[in-house]
RNA sequence: GGCGCCGUCGCCAAGUGGUAAGGUCCGGGACUGCAAAUCCUGUAUACGUCGGUUCGAAUCCGACCGGCGCCUCCA
């Protein structure tokens, strides 16, 4: 038997923080809403895959094994509109499909390379909407068989007043109808709040067929037929975009609550959106930067990563170039601090004796590390035990050198706290026989009082990315940025 | 119009009933050939405004102001 820690997280479903309750003890079923991969993800998008990044990471540190299945959304309206310019009108089908599959696989490989760049952890399922028709078409068969749904022109539509629990996650009042009175409807539903399961295809559309004829899923319904396919009829965590509430998510628990006969998902956890210059960004609305563009301006993408666990998943955030230098400045803090700690230990240098010594300030500042992000994902009270701890244990090793020990267990919590962070190195950095030679040079320039020199060296060896740190004794360290 | 979120030091931000954590930036000092790193240090009478509840409120209640989101595709 796995031994964990709880672990609390914000419910959308009850809207308070509640310890997350696994169906199996131990063991997480995570699905979480990925990428419609019609163009290249924004950072807004990025920050949603950085809180489910960040919550994988606290539940494994947490004794929680974790199987997180992500979907990719590669067909949909956009996709269809996009990937199909060039094509004659009377090209086939399969050359449709075709088509769209190069589109979609071409932003589906950025996707991949952006989780790559900010550390993000991979998935064990990535499963694709355009791979599981034949699920969604079964599942939209029960759907219709439990008289949920209805046909249309070739267009299949779930009947929502018949799903008694529809609006519990978020919190719509069916009762206001006010909604119907103008409803003059282009599909020509029962009811406004009628969703579609199938779409029917229209002339110059790629399509799959169907017992309703050609057509394509709706844009629901992939989720409910993949996660219960990926992960089984009872998912413990099911994470996404706080706009994706309504209409996605209440679909979702609609189409699988509806066709299982029973509560689907016991913790929905959404994330907060990004804004730039205080304004939504959306890829319609052309304000968005992508990865690539901070990249350009010479951004690392860890500092960016940075940037964002260290604000609260569920609060606006607003993303500005200020914001990332000072994020940037607050890793290069705790890796000073690091890299002091890996510096060799003076002979005879003892481990403190009584209390309040370095590893009990440690122990203090693990403990509240891990409170907490097991308290609803609180990074920046994580964070800043983290730099009450670094400023302490400076002062106090500049007081009281630490003994080989101390250093050795401040280290092990420093890797730690990296396996949620990922902004540190967790090796000793490598050693350059042409570097290491410089600074013997300029070692012996300073000694001649050659300042000339010795400065020449250092902007030298500084053009190369490395940092010098002169000591003391008269020696010098150097280390990579 | 309906539902909801937010407003804490220049910037970021924790704290949600007991008397304002932390980071960053900027200034002063120590150390230093100069840097870098580190340390020390610099009045948040104060939490959008106004009222109320309370022995006590940034924290609860009400009104108002300001910003934002969802209700239609959206992370």
């Amino acid at each position: 038997m796995n031994s964990y820690q709880p672990v609390a997280l914000y419910n959308t479903l009850t809207r308070k923080v509640e310890a997350i309750k696994t169906y199996e003890p131990g063991k997480v079923r995570m699905y979480s809403c990925g990428p419609t991969v019609y163009n290249v993800a924004h950072i807004g998008n990025l920050r949603t895959f950085l809180f489910q990044d960040l919550l994988k990471r606290v539940l494994s540190a947490s004794g929680f094994s974790v199987l997180h299945c992500m979907n990719i959304t590669d067909v949909e309206d956009k996709i269809i509109r996009d990937s199909q310019v060039g094509l004659a009108p009377t090209a086939n089908n399969s050359d449709r499909l075709m088509k769209m599959r190069e589109f979609t696989d071409h932003f589906t490989r950025i996707f991949f390379q952006d989780l790559e760049a900010l550390r993000i952890l991979p998935a064990n399922f990535y499963p694709k909407a355009t791979d599981h028709i034949p699920e969604m078409v079964a599942m939209i068969n029960e759907l219709i068989q439990k008289n949920l749904a209805y046909l249309r022109e070739g267009s299949v539509y779930f009947r929502v007043k018949d799903f008694k629990s529809y609006g519990q996650l978020s919190r719509i009042d069916l009762g206001d109808s006010t909604s119907e009175i103008d409803d003059r409807d282009e599909y020509d539903r029962e009811h406004v709040r009628d969703f579609v399961l199938w779409k029917a295809a229209k002339p110059a559309e790629p399509y799959w067929d169907s017992p309703w004829g050609p057509g394509r899923p709706g844009w629901h319904i992939e989720c409910s037929a993949m996660g219960r396919k990926v992960l089984g009829e009872h998912i413990d965590l099911h994470s996404g975009g706080i706009d994706l509430i309504f209409p996605h998510h209440e679909n979702e628990i609609a189409q699988s609550e509806g066709c299982l006969g029973h509560p689907w998902v016991t913790h929905w956890t959404h994330g907060e959106f990004l804004l730039v210059q205080n304004e939504k960004m959306s890829k319609s609305l052309g304000n968005f930067y992508s990865l690539k563009d901070l990249v350009d301006q010479g951004i690392d993408p860890i500092h960016f990563r940075f940037m964002i666990q260290s604000n609260h998943y569920r609060k606006l955030f607003n993303f500005s170039f200020e914001g990332l230098r000072a994020s940037k400045a607050s890793i290069e803090r705790i890796r000073n601090f690091r890299r002091r700690m890996e510096e060799p230990t003076s002979e005879g240098i003892a481990s403190w004796e009584g209390p309040l010594g370095p590893l009990d300030r440690l122990n203090h500042a693990r403990n509240e590390f891990w409170a907490a992000l097991r308290d609803d994902l609180n990074t920046p009270e994580a964070l800043a035990a983290l730099y009450t701890m670094v400023s302490d244990l400076n002062a106090l090793d500049d007081r009281v050198p630490f003994s080989f020990l101390e250093k050795q267990h401040i280290i092990l919590f420093l890797n730690e706290a990296n396996q949620i962070f990922e902004a540190w190195p967790t090796v000793l950095a490598e050693s350059d026989q042409e570097i290491e030679a410089l600074v013997k040079e300029r070692i012996q320039a300073k000694k001649n009082k050659d300042w000339k020199r010795a400065d020449e060296i250092r902007n030298q060896i500084q053009s190369l990315g490395i940092t010098l740190e002169d000591t003391r004794d008269g020696q010098s360290k150097w280390f990579r940025r």
